[in-house]
DNA sequence: ACCGATTATCGAAGCGCTTCGACTGAAGCG
DNA sequence: CGCTTCAGTCGAAGCGCTTCGATAATCGGT
């Protein structure tokens, strides 16, 4: 039950200096002596101010706050969004700003609405979609925004993600030098590829592309998330492709069903089948066994974009898009 | 790319009143004729106008923002946070209220700094331990705050949760009527019970309270996550107790690996062993069999606590503690 | 020892909003 | 019919901060 809160005006009558010198000590915006600095910062500490975030916001015209809108869709594995939203807060943090959530139930409108009321000072928009209806909005928007994942038209805007793409052909090209021949993906529920999911299609295109290169045979399916499904679909895999020996699983959901449903036709990973997943650390080492996997770097895909927004903030240019490198860990499926 | 944002007295000139008088029409806190109302609501339209949130917040002494405090641990199921988080910002939305993002790495200074700049009217703070050292400091914040779960002492604090013993009394009563003699929990992994999670132990609590009012046999174990593990609890428990024919499992990242492992020993669900999990329905319903299940009412407990929260913030009284009660849904795997 | 440049500090003017008190005219009342 | 009452509106005073320009005080250079 701490009183009223601690104004600068105190802080600057405790120190015996004028409220704008607070400010600068506090600021560095001008060059304050030393003996001067070090009155004022003691006074802060014991009188325990914290500058009101509205008062500066309104004086600076910064609110020192970033939004952060996620996605509320079915099929985008949650863990991973999580980890991409702990990644911007702690970012955020790192250049003294917070982090307001928005939901993409109040679609553009909250956006608008956060943008023109100064609530934030800038965006960073997860997981935008081919053709993603909050995309105009954003680029004739005051503010700066940054995109996780890329639309099917990013000119100007800033993108940041993982290449996914080239995960797709990573893996592909990890099983041909496995010496397999016959492989296939098993990618996200067919929901995500017809809404226009960038990461699913991208990741598709690359591991087509790659068989076509490393001249293998390959199929890539949609894949539902649950085990009947899962093991239906692996079942007629097996059946229809005798030559089968290499799988890829882009579905975060499914990768412990493939592993059971593999199980259950006394296929043995890596001996008859080998599996290669894209998805984070901790599912491939907990499953059995621990899978060889190509991981979502979603703690840089995160700061990088905030980093990406805070140069927009300070009116830098930064390059429209930042494609991140997979990389493969082998572990006990290949 | 709007100009500069459009203010207060724009409008007012826009509409040939007074800056207070718009001031009272958007806020209804003084009687306006219909005339002026309309006009003025036609040129808040036309304009385009937002308020300015700082502006606002500093004049007012309201920011309309709450924090919410999410924790950043291993063993938490993160898919259910998600759904509280979601479920917190949508209903903060209702009463107008735009929500903070603050994770637990920023610690309790996360939280005075906030709560302190006067960022937030108030705070929920999730995923509450027995023995949280947040906890001191949210008993004497001038701001408001709710927890969702229960610590140790909870005198002095706003709480909502699941009543979680109940939960795990209702899978043990449910298995009881089903005609089971011996059961088993298989909880979180040990480091959660370890750290006084609240949740854990009061659902092993219930377990066993219910396991001697039925008069039944049973024993509660943790449960890692990893299929290895699992499976090798699950040999020992079959092998152990012969007579074993019913299993609560609340576990979400393991209950998948839980029937895997039965169907690795030849155990039929529910034929050979019942299972019941503690979980959300999703994950419930994508396994093999679709699982009795308990869930956990993410979205009405994050909904509770916005309403709490914002009758605490209109300084009405609220009850200490919150028990929502479990609902047992049948599915095929009892 | 005087001058322009520098350095350190102050005072005051807002930023855009809410809210209080005051004012006006019309309605209600005996 | 003069008086209160009240609905409807206005003007102005802040809310706590940043920032601009001004003012002293200090300094090296000559």
């Amino acid at each position: 039950m701490s009183g009223r809160a601690v104004t600068i005006s105190e802080v600057a009558r405790h120190a015996g200096v004028a409220v704008s010198t607070v400010s600068y000590v506090l600021s560095g915006k001008r060059a304050i002596s030393a003996d001067t600095r070090r009155r004022v910062l003691d006074s802060v500490r014991v009188l325990g101010y914290h500058p009101n975030a509205g008062a500066r916001a309104l004086a600076s015209k910064r609110a020192n706050v970033i939004a952060l809108v996620l996605p509320l869709r079915a099929g985008v594995h949650v863990p991973v969004l999580m980890q991409f939203a702990t990644s911007v807060v702690t970012a955020a943090r790192r250049y003294d700003h917070d982090v307001l959530l928005l939901t993409a139930d109040e679609g553009s409108d909250g956006l608008r609405r956060a943008a023109a009321s100064a609530l934030v000072d800038g965006l960073v928009v997860m997981d935008v979609e081919l053709h993603d209806s909050r995309v105009p909005l954003l680029r004739d928007l005051a503010e700066p925004s940054v995109l996780i994942g890329f639309p099917a038209d990013s000119a100007g805007l800033t993108c940041v993600d993982l290449d996914f793409a080239r995960a797709g052909a990573l893996c592909v090209e990890h099983l041909a030098e496995r010496g397999h021949r016959e492989v296939a993906l098993l990618g996200a529920p067919s929901v995500v590829y017809d809404r226009g999911t960038g990461f699913a299609r991208r990741t598709r295109e690359g591991f087509v592309a790659a068989v076509g290169e490393t001249g293998l045979t390959g199929v890539a399916l949609p894949c539902e998330e649950n085990f009947d499904q899962v093991s239906a679909t692996i079942a007629e895999l097996l059946d229809s492709r005798p030559g089968l020996s290499g799988l890829v699983v882009h579905n975060e959901a499914a990768v412990g069903h493939v592993l059971g449903a593999l199980r259950q036709y006394g296929r043995r990973v890596p001996g008859d089948v080998a599996v290669v997943a894209i998805c984070p650390d901790d599912i491939a080492e907990r499953s059995s066994p621990p899978l060889t996997s190509v991981l979502i770097p979603a703690e840089e895909v995160g700061r990088q974009a905030v980093r990406l927004l805070m140069e927009k903030l300070e009116g830098r240019a930064v390059p429209d898009g930042t494609l991140l490198q997979p990389r493969l860990t082998v572990r006990d499926s290949t």
